[in-house]
DNA sequence: TGAATAGTGTCTTTAAGACAGTATGAG
DNA sequence: CTCATACTGTCTTAAAGACACTATTCA
């Protein structure tokens, strides 16, 4: 990376850095936003703030915020900002997975100044409605399906303008954000156990096809998915426990797993359909 | 994302943006960083420069620079800083697989201030050797065997700490970034046609092999992997073409092909062993 | 001619999907 | 009793991998 003036004394390295000024550049600010998602009543749903401050203010926009400088890395940052605008204590924001999704940068994104936002995507089970954090005039988690596009989560990848834009215009790029998070989680399905975290410690094969079948917003066969899941090695293990009562509408009480393991699923739980190669 | 100043006048938002005041904030700077990968002579090279000027000056580094504030998003200010530190025109460019890798901000990466880099990962055919640019005493393709622990590719993950350290060390994190670049390439090329960026225009199906077995770090099976790769709706489609001689050791003259119109490969091309799930 | 390579055929094993069947428990 | 559900069994098809074989070209 060029330096703020090339071809110093090299020597006196020290020296160069006391002298160095960080506000020597344009500035460019950096910020973290969050699209944490949560299935509540079998529903995928985003946590959401509503702006109370320009600019967008009234708008809902993704929970987040500038990152501290030199206090903490864009992980913290992340976890911070995912607490601090949810009712979400430390305790619970342990079983929140969080990870990196991407960063957006370009230049208008943000009218007060260039601001390079890295995205990150929660997966999080049932949590507390949130309160309204500091910037915020409220907080929520708003069905996700209230805000994509008609067309349906199978249609068309990152690049389809189809699935670019939302129906309820989030401030910023957030839809892009949103949008760029369903495909991630989308895929993350397949290849890693991290349906699991949407679920509470202990789950039934139900469960977690459940959410499967909502993310995927296609339903999977029951037997075939039942047998798939258990003969992943490290997917899920057995407590050697059933519910306490069969379904609301009968059936046999199905026995409780818990998170298994693994981190990568061998084979793959590959998404039906999606005729052949998306080109 | 919270504002500068919550609770303004509601209405006087163009006003509120017009005494907004950029330089406010602790600054964090903003840069993108290039893991540029080529293969020459059979062997993956990473594009490095050696830093002219401090912090870590005489080090080897991976290109990149800040973020023009305003002026360019995170994709262009990776193509001019790519451009910018090799001799590649604008032609060539085009034939490079540009595509972003992660963001990476832990306050102390650079000594100078905080400097949130964004890294982007570059998948080119055997390109020119780079001149050195204006911040660089030098620039050069990088056998990556020469900075890899000596672990080899498949031992690892991302966490896995015997891969998180080069051998050569570079300046910054950028060992970390090199480690997760090269992740992302050995299983970017199992679903994706990527390793067909690395090729010229025309090549075999041996050549794209090599592609494979160099990135992945084994031998695959050459009648398998010809009847695979055939059989992938729109990896490669044929030219009807030979090349103009056989091998240097001898047997038929191979057919040519060009890259095929898929962006994703159906069913993928899974990377042999890998013993089970990585826990 | 010998050796290495391109390309194809075939067999085995594994996994995915379709479908059927049995047992369980709520209403 | 009825019906939805939890699971299990079985069959078909697709795909991966092991192995063998032929044809072609360079040395």
């Amino acid at each position: 990376m060029p330096s703020q003036s090339p071809r110093q004394d090299p020597l006196d390295e020290q020296a160069w850095l006391d002298a160095y000024d960080p506000h020597a550049f344009a500035p460019v600010a950096v910020t973290v936003d969050i699209v944490a998602l949560t299935l509540r009543q079998q529903q995928l749903h985003v946590l959401l703030v509503q702006r109370a401050a320009p600019p967008f203010q009234g708008s809902w926009a993704l929970p987040g915020g500038f990152v501290r400088a030199g206090q903490e890395d864009l992980d913290q940052a992340a976890a911070r900002e995912l607490a601090e605008e949810t009712a979400v204590d430390t305790a619970a924001l342990r079983r929140v997975h969080l990870e990196q999704l991407g960063s957006f940068g370009a230049p208008a994104r943000d009218p007060r100044m260039h601001v390079v936002s890295v995205a990150y995507l929660a997966f999080a089970p049932d949590l507390p409605t949130p309160r309204a954090g500091t910037d915020a005039a409220a907080a929520a988690w708003i069905p996700v399906s209230s805000l994509e596009p008609v067309a349906g989560p199978h249609r068309g990848g990152p690049g389809d303008p189809s699935t670019t834009r939302t129906r309820v215009d989030l401030a910023f790029d957030h839809g892009a954000l949103l949008t760029a998070a369903l495909d991630r989680a989308r895929s993350k399905l397949e290849y890693t156990p991290l349906a699991t975290a949407f679920l509470d410690r202990e789950f039934t094969i139900s469960d977690l096809r459940a959410v499967y079948e909502e993310i995927w917003g296609e339903k999977l066969h029951p037997g075939n998915f039942h047998r798939k899941v258990l003969s992943v090695p490290g997917f899920v293990e057995g407590t050697g426990r059933t519910t306490a009562h069969g379904g609301s509408r009968g059936g046999p009480r199905p026995r409780l797993y818990r998170r298994g393991d693994a981190r990568l699923l061998h084979p793959a739980l590959l998404r039906p359909d999606r005729e052949e190669a998306i080109r």
